[in-house]
DNA sequence: AAGCTTTTGTTTCCATTTCAACAAAAGAGA
DNA sequence: TCTCTTTTGTTGAAATGGAAACAAAAGCTT
């Protein structure tokens, strides 16, 4: 197995052991809210003026699956709805005060995760930060450029049927 | 946020644009297969006798998911299931020609990602590679010991009870 | 060997997600 | 403006995966 290859499979499971690791932790903080959930009051936080597909797209998931997923916080309490004048089509989701408290619960959630793995980044110095930092930003680029080509793709072909 | 942060979240889109992209062309190569099913495959051909309980972890899942899993690749003929003449509890996995044949068209696949992602990994040097390689060991590491902590708590809870 | 604890694989039940089809609104082109 | 196309959000049906309960086998302790 090459390095890229070791890299890549390494992150991956970065990725698996953190969501296994924190979905209890979250669990203990959040209780009754499950990891979706949060995630999704998270995106819209963040997002300027969240509709379904927008949080679809930032959470890589279906318009179905965030248009039950937002019904069901709306019903929680936890987001408001609201539309503008000009777009009788698109409605937009923000945050309750109930909202916000769960999403900064999260937020501190996460310090305590990153409390939790300080003395692995403190091994870290700041010029290999920088380099992942470019690693990372530039393969996203190129996976941008990839997801966009393969839309344009999948368009033309049903072009030509 | 600082820089931890964003190599972190960095990360996770790298991870969810690659999976999100793969499953689109892995559908295509592999028509009729689920993602879930080529990389219980794969798992299965990587590991030494891979029982249900092994795979479920490897693959971050339950063992309930991989008893059906399981069962839907046996029903396939994808692959075959062996015991041990000294141990009549555990089950034990492997792939058929067929099966086998799925694992190889996965492995060029792979070897067509990393081709179209090439022009990234040209600009990475040795000692970046290096570099991120020892980070992802040792965040592992720290991870393992983290879960192993947390079993214990879960397990100590119960004797409590 | 006997009695317990743990591990293993399975199954039932249930929540979540995807897929596909749809209507309504917006956008684009003549 | 009228028409055709695309986008948006929603829904029913089906697939998927997790939680928990279970029996059978294995492991351990005495």
């Amino acid at each position: 197995m090459n390095k890229e290859e070791q890299v890549m499979l390494g992150f991956r499971d970065l990725y698996n052991k953190m969501v296994w690791l924190n979905k209890d932790k979250m669990e203990e903080s959040l209780r009754g809210f499950k990891p979706s959930e949060v995630h999704c009051i998270e995106c819209i936080e963040k997002n300027i003026d969240p509709n379904v597909t927008k949080l679809a797209d930032s959470l890589y998931m279906t318009r179905g699956a965030l248009s039950r997923l937002t019904k069901k916080l709306l019903k929680k309490g936890l987001i408001d709805s609201y539309q503008k004048s000009d777009n009788k089509k698109e409605i937009y989701f923000r945050l309750t005060e109930q909202g916000k408290k769960i999403f900064h619960i999260h937020e501190d959630l996460h310090k305590e995760f990153r409390e939790r793995d300080k003395a692995v980044f403190e091994q870290v110095t700041e010029e290999q930060f920088d380099s992942m930092l470019r690693f990372v930003e530039t393969y996203n680029k190129h996976l941008d450029a990839e997801i966009k080509k393969q839309d344009m793709d999948i368009l033309s072909r049903n072009e030509n049927i």
